[in-house]
RNA sequence: GGAGUCGUAGUUCAGUUGGUUAGAACGCCGGCCUGUCACGUCGGAGGUCGCGGGUUCGAAUCCCGUCGGCUCCGCCA
């Protein structure tokens, strides 16, 4: 039977009992985990976000609390009311921080019931439920204690955040959620208006216009956990809304935004009582393209750099690779150490592997007892051992080489590097490898519109000494544009991208000459950023800053590969909530007053 | 937009070459049990095999379509 709360007050959390609490009277309240019964003895595990407490209700002590506890079903919400008695030595259990001591209750109270739930919530991680349906129940779910701790994590990194960008002198300041849809970039979610008939807000992909009025205000360091949305198809690290870390300061150069930075992700390891050494290894996008295929490498994988084959075999007869280099491409391999053992199987399911990422194909050498190679034929048995010898493999090694446009050998090749390291279980454990990824190219060429685009944002400020080759580009020699850099870096960690961010424009004339870069005519550019330039034209300082994501933050502390465990209610690949069903439709009325018309698609 | 993969009891899964009554574990319900802590033990209930269509004497199984979850590519300044 469901009884009332009363007067009733807890005095203990269910983690909270320690030895030292024997002999106290004691009230708990929480949900029943488990319970076992021995007939005239039975014990309960009562639950909360603090922990497990083993409640024991004894039916010649207590004969109505003990015909209460029979009544307890899994899930149900209790008080129970006792004495914290010492558990016999034979009888403790040390799994759990309770476990030397339990209630002996005289009074237990079903403060509520609970149907049986759609799924358990102790169960292993192999056996844990299909996740729409623990999305649909998203409240049980987050019963789990192991999504509490990430909650609770995740709480605890904020408030270090705030701690912290306070003690370095930045301003908390909050922009606003209903801006204005700007092209380039992701899309938006788009917000129509009622009082201003076929016209609509945007969410913001970021606050980064704000941010930048902020510095033009004059209030020199601002910072604000933002949220960000973007209408972009979904990854395992990605939501449609997120939130950020989002800093920008006045007269700021990029040594002094590395050292905050540092300064911010040595306190957040802090949490986890990991010691984070600072500065972070600082490497060129190009040299990290170069190195590791990726703006992203995740250095706690050893080795398995990208080593450089073309020249090599610039005067090859074979024909595919001959091709590839008179076509400005190239022919690159990794050396798999230890790898001539693979398998025919491992090695067709790595090509299907680089496949993905646009390699034609995988191209292998094995150096077993003898030499084998899928290109023996192609090239000969000495041009490959020279191959080898220049990947610098030893026997027993293997080379996995793709060749190919540079883009698709480095995405390849990167990816497999990952792929690998993840197979062979070469990625220690409880190790965090930060680096910095500078100078990055100011635009990148997008080959379906056969245009420029900004690499990080229209915002972003070239290196100083490329502005005289940045305004021969924007002048007509449209090839110098990729040898542009900016002033923009990203923070790594362990292969993920916690922080990215740049030196901004602050001339006008430079913000103008991007502008007319990304092929926007001043017309344009005044009807999307007219008030922009205008405020760029009173006295704006130099500036810059950077964003750091929340929960991929997050992601390397717990750590997790699924940014839905430390999200409370997170949203599917297909961006609906299935708890509340969202997104849903609206009735006439509204649209009406919207002044919108459903278009059947 | 494309690809892969999964969908069978409340849950996690098994289900052979298309063939008798679709199984296991956990959970659930009931009995027994005074020291368990993933309690044990005895018994029981529980299935539109995602949905629709097709092939077949016969479909969880084969084919087509469709819906949903997850992952990846594209996309995400």
């Amino acid at each position: 039977m469901i009884e009332n709360l009363n007067n009733r007050e807890r005095s203990h959390s269910c983690g909270a009992l320690r030895k030292e609490n024997v002999g106290e009277r004691v009230t708990l309240m929480g949900w029943c985990a488990r319970r076992r019964d021995f007939g005239p003895l039975t014990f309960i595990d009562l639950r909360d976000r603090d922990g497990i407490t083993q409640i024991v209700v004894n039916q010649e002590k207590s004969p109505a609390a003990h015909a209460k506890a029979k009544e307890v079903r899994g899930e149900y919400v209790l008080a129970a009311i006792g004495e914290v008695v010492l558990r016999d030595e034979n009888a403790r259990n040390p799994k759990l921080a309770t476990g030397d001591a339990e209630v002996q209750a005289t009074e237990i109270v079903i403060l509520n019931d609970a149907r049986t739930l759609p799924f358990q919530l102790d169960a292993s991680d192999e056996s844990l439920a299909a996740e729409d349906l623990r999305l649909k129940y998203r409240y049980l779910d987050l019963r789990r204690p192991q999504l509490q701790a990430n909650l609770r994590l995740r709480h605890r990194m904020i408030l270090e955040i705030n701690r912290y960008m306070d003690q370095q002198g930045f301003t908390q300041i909050e922009t606003p959620n209903l801006i204005k849809s700007t092209p380039e970039g992701a899309r938006d979610y788009i917000v129509p208006s009622r009082v201003q008939p076929g016209r609509f807000f945007a969410l913001p992909q970021s606050p980064q216009i704000f941010k930048q009025i902020c510095m033009i205000a004059g209030l020199d360091k601002y910072y604000q956990i933002a949220r960000c949305f973007r209408d972009e198809d979904l990854r395992a690290d990605r939501q449609p809304e997120f939130s950020q870390l989002d800093v920008e300061m006045s007269f700021a150069t990029p040594d002094q935004i590395y050292e905050l930075v540092e300064g911010l992700f040595a306190r957040i390891f802090e949490l986890i009582d990991v010691e984070l050494a600072t500065p972070f290894p600082r490497f060129s996008f190009a040299d990290v393209m170069r190195r590791f295929g990726s703006d992203k490498p995740d250095l706690r994988i050893e080795g398995m750099e990208l080593r450089d084959l073309s020249a090599s075999l610039a005067e090859t007869a074979f024909a595919p690779y001959a091709s590839i280099l008179s076509a400005r491409g190239e022919i690159k391999g990794i050396v798999v150490i230890g790898g001539a053992s693979m398998s025919r199987k491992t090695l067709d399911e790595l090509q299907e592997f680089a496949k993905r990422y646009g390699a034609g194909a995988l191209a292998w050498i094995k150096l077993g007892d003898e030499l084998s190679s899928s290109l023996l034929k192609a090239l000969g048995h000495d041009t490959l051992v020279d191959l080898a010898g220049v990947a610098g493999a030893q026997k027993g090694d293997a080379v996995l080489i793709v060749a190919g446009k540079s883009d698709v050998v480095a995405a390849s090749l990167g990816a497999l590097r990952n792929e690998i390291a993840r197979r062979e279980k070469l990625i220690p454990a409880n190790v965090f490898a930060p680096l910095w990824v500078t100078d990055f190219p100011m635009f990148e060429f997008h080959e379906d519109d056969g245009r420029y685009y900004s690499m990080h944002h229209p915002f972003t400020s070239p290196h100083d000494e490329d502005l005289p080759v940045f305004e021969r580009a924007v002048n007509g020699e449209t090839e110098l544009f990729s040898q542009i850099r900016a002033k923009a870096y990203d923070a790594v960690i362990n292969g993920v991208e916690v922080a990215g961010g740049s030196i901004r424009i602050h001339r006008r004339d430079v913000q103008q000459l991007v502008f007319k870069a990304l092929g926007m005519t001043e017309e344009m550019a005044r009807a999307r950023f007219g008030f922009f330039l205008e405020a760029l034209s009173y006295g704006t300082p130099p500036h810059g800053g950077i964003a750091s994501g929340i929960e991929r933050t997050l992601m390397v502390l717990v750590p997790t590969e699924n940014i839905r465990d430390v999200m409370a209610f997170p949203k599917t690949a297909s961006a609906q909530d299935l708890m509340i069903d969202a997104p849903g439709e609206v009735d006439a009325k509204q649209l009406e007053e919207l002044h919108l018309k459903i278009v059947k698609g």
